[in-house]
DNA sequence: AGCACA
């Protein structure tokens, strides 16, 4: 089940993003997520109902598109020094699941490259009006909306021995880190998700370190995005939530 | 689930 029949690009086409993170707040992320993988030219991300929990990343390289989409392909489960539980495998595999290439040219890239055609582009946009118009006619106007909160803290993977080993904490336990790591430098990383409070680190004890949110699901939102992120290329972090 | 360029 790999990323279908679309052909690599330079850009990539995110979904089943968390729909509550604001708009910077996101592009932000995945640009803090993604930029190991390359130079990005550009994040959108729009908030209208049909574009919610979507992004697409742009980069300079189609190398480092490929990159991405691999890297969360094969994620790295056997280089991580701990055994991962469900709950870990089953967020690895629905980011795996939501990276694919673009469809269509990024209009930066067009730009870019001269192909870009500003008549063509309003008429798509219109067609698009046009046809989102029909399909309201077909059905009743009704805001019917399926709101489900998208968290991930909330598993019900059977088995809830193994439930109790990673009950969702507002606090995340990071592994794996390489000992220059600084909590500064961990600061930037998760700062820039919501709820963020504060990183603490024990001199007695490098590689690892706590980063406290608000609350569950925002740690949770953090976890996700950055989970298996390097600081070092040899040193995918590990997060877990951290016992009670 | 959902492929745009506010």
């Amino acid at each position: 089940m790999l990323s279908g029949d679309i052909p690599p690009s330079q850009t990539i086409y995110i979904k089943n993003l968390n729909e509550k993170v604001k708009k910077e707040e996101l592009k932000r992320s995945l640009y803090a997520l993604f930029s190991q993988y390359g130079r990005i030219l550009d994040v959108v991300a729009l908030k209208t109902p049909k574009l919610r929990g979507q992004a697409w990343v742009v980069f300079t390289e189609i190398t480092a598109a490929s990159n991405a989409v691999r890297q969360m392909q094969n994620f790295p489960f056997y280089d991580k020094p701990m055994i991962f539980d469900s709950v870990q495998i089953a967020s690895l595999i629905s980011l795996r699941e939501r990276i694919q290439y673009a469809k269509t040219k990024s209009d930066c890239i067009a730009k870019e490259d001269g192909s870009y055609d500003k008549k063509k582009k309003q008429e798509e946009k219109a067609e698009r009006k046009r046809r989102a118009e029909e399909a309201q006619q077909s059905t009743m106007p009704n805001g019917a909306s399926a709101q489900n909160g998208g968290s991930t803290a909330s598993f019900r993977h059977g088995n809830s021995s193994a439930q109790e080993a990673v009950a969702p904490n507002n606090i995340l336990f990071i592994e794996n880190l390489p000992h220059e790591a600084t909590s500064m430098m961990l600061e930037m990383l998760f700062q820039q998700y919501p709820g963020f409070r504060e990183v603490r680190m024990i001199e007695a004890k490098p590689g690892i370190a706590f980063v406290e949110f608000e609350d569950d699901q925002q740690s949770s939102m953090a976890m996700q995005t950055l989970q298996g992120f390097k600081i070092t290329p040899q040193n995918p972090m590990t997060i877990t939530f951290a016992k009670k």
